[in-house]
DNA sequence: TCACATTTGTCCGTATGTATC
DNA sequence: AGATACATACGGACAAATGTG
């Protein structure tokens, strides 16, 4: 595969470099549904021998494998590459990536979520499940346990609205919130966080959740839209102005 | 970094392998700002010296800068690692990848569209400028363009709707569906394309501006359901169900 | 607890392909 | 066309991690 096969009649096609052919060709039996996640791959030296390549260029064609989300790594005796689906992780961190790159305020942070999670609660006042209820309704519970312990509820409160992305059932809001939320975090993290500022947020989050819950549209979202504005007070996120007005 | 520094310590977390730290480092010069698109890095070799690692090792955490669309590896005399910013083909791949690995439906994404574009258009309604509306005016007359000479007007159709984000001044829209559309062109590419549909299309877009522009806007979002729904037929979008009520 | 086998992680040396001057 | 500088790919060696007896 190195100095061999120079193909001359394909000479002008852009030759692939090897390790990414190998990725692609592993990529491919999984996309088709030949590996499945949970399948055992054999060990680098026995890929690279059955290929009839370097044991180094099926290691880069595993990053590439490790990167999208199709395999795991396990190291060790019993150990070796093995097929996962990992995607959605993988769709996360791009997003992440790409939204930190383009250096995006606050405010643009804050009226994204405004719009994304008002279309997940549009679609949870139709179909709100009673696993999710019951897993909302435990993350307030372990809020309060954190807070009565004097600690910040504070990755509780971030899980919060992850959780209520996943109920809509529609992975592209749960992706974009996974994707955005650590970035909040991450502002909000930089200002001083009281504990009271954390018994606020989990109060305005079971207000939301009970109004969910009983169907009540237009409180959930205005509570939700206070919620979101509240967060952004000191952010330039300005909380006067109507954002979104919900009848013309 | 391989045989020295056992720290004992910290003996019990995970120690990250070497390429992942390397890879990690020079993407956090790249989000931070210390490195921008177009800045040449040294070589492999250079690296490897300057960290004090292997060669194959720098080579595997390229791999993973590569797929994550922040470098691109030139080869020959003169070439070396750039800097690049191709996040947001990265970002797309990866959602593709969902998408046939069906973890995301068409159903789904067209549903996020929805929410993401309604909340775009609200955002128009107050802010649009002149320059984007000359920018998505002169979209159309390209499109038409195209049509006129029996050609569809597919990329344009695509760009329509990414102008229309880029219009909102938020970044996270604009990425958000600079990922999605080159998804939906995938899914809408494998079904015959008239020149009939996509004029339609064109219409749909021209009634939608408009409708914007002159700040109707019951009419734009209504227009804008009809057209995504109307795109989603044949693809298990259900399009007499209302998927976003209005008024509750 | 202690070897021991297996497999990944990392390093080195070397040769070849590739793009530029 | 030849020289140069770089990535690409190979092979071999050892370290480190992990599970087993």
């Amino acid at each position: 595969m190195k100095q061999a096969d120079s193909w001359p009649l394909f000479e002008t096609m852009k030759r692939k470099r090897t390790f990414e052919e190998v990725s692609a060709h592993i990529k491919s039996l999984v996309l088709k549904g030949s590996l499945k996640p949970g399948a055992k791959l054999p060990p680098e030296a026995e890929i690279a021998r059955q290929l009839g390549v370097g044991r180094q260029t099926v290691r880069e064609a595993f990053r590439l494998l490790e990167l999208s989300g199709f395999v795991r790594i396990k190291r060790g005796l019993g150990g070796g590459p093995i097929i996962v689906d990992t995607v959605l992780d993988t769709l996360s961190t791009a997003l992440h990536d790409a939204v930190t790159l383009q250096r995006v305020s606050f405010e643009e942070l804050t009226n994204a979520r405004l719009v994304v999670e008002k279309g997940v609660i549009e679609r949870l006042l139709q179909k709100l499940e009673p696993s999710d209820t019951t897993r909302l309704r435990e993350n307030i519970v372990q809020a309060r346990g954190k807070l009565a312990m004097n600690l910040p509820a504070f990755e509780e409160n971030i899980q919060f609205h992850i959780l209520l992305a996943s109920a809509s059932r529609n992975q592209v809001f749960v992706v974009t919130m996974r994707a955005i939320m650590p970035i909040m975090a991450d502002f909000l993290s930089r200002r001083k966080q009281t504990l009271s500022t954390s018994k606020k947020v989990v109060d305005a989050h079971e207000e939301i959740l009970e109004a969910v819950i009983d169907g009540r549209k237009e409180e959930s979202i205005k509570k939700l839209e206070e919620h979101l504005l509240e967060l952004g007070k000191g952010f330039g996120v300005p909380s006067k102005r109507r954002m979104t007005k919900q009848q013309g």
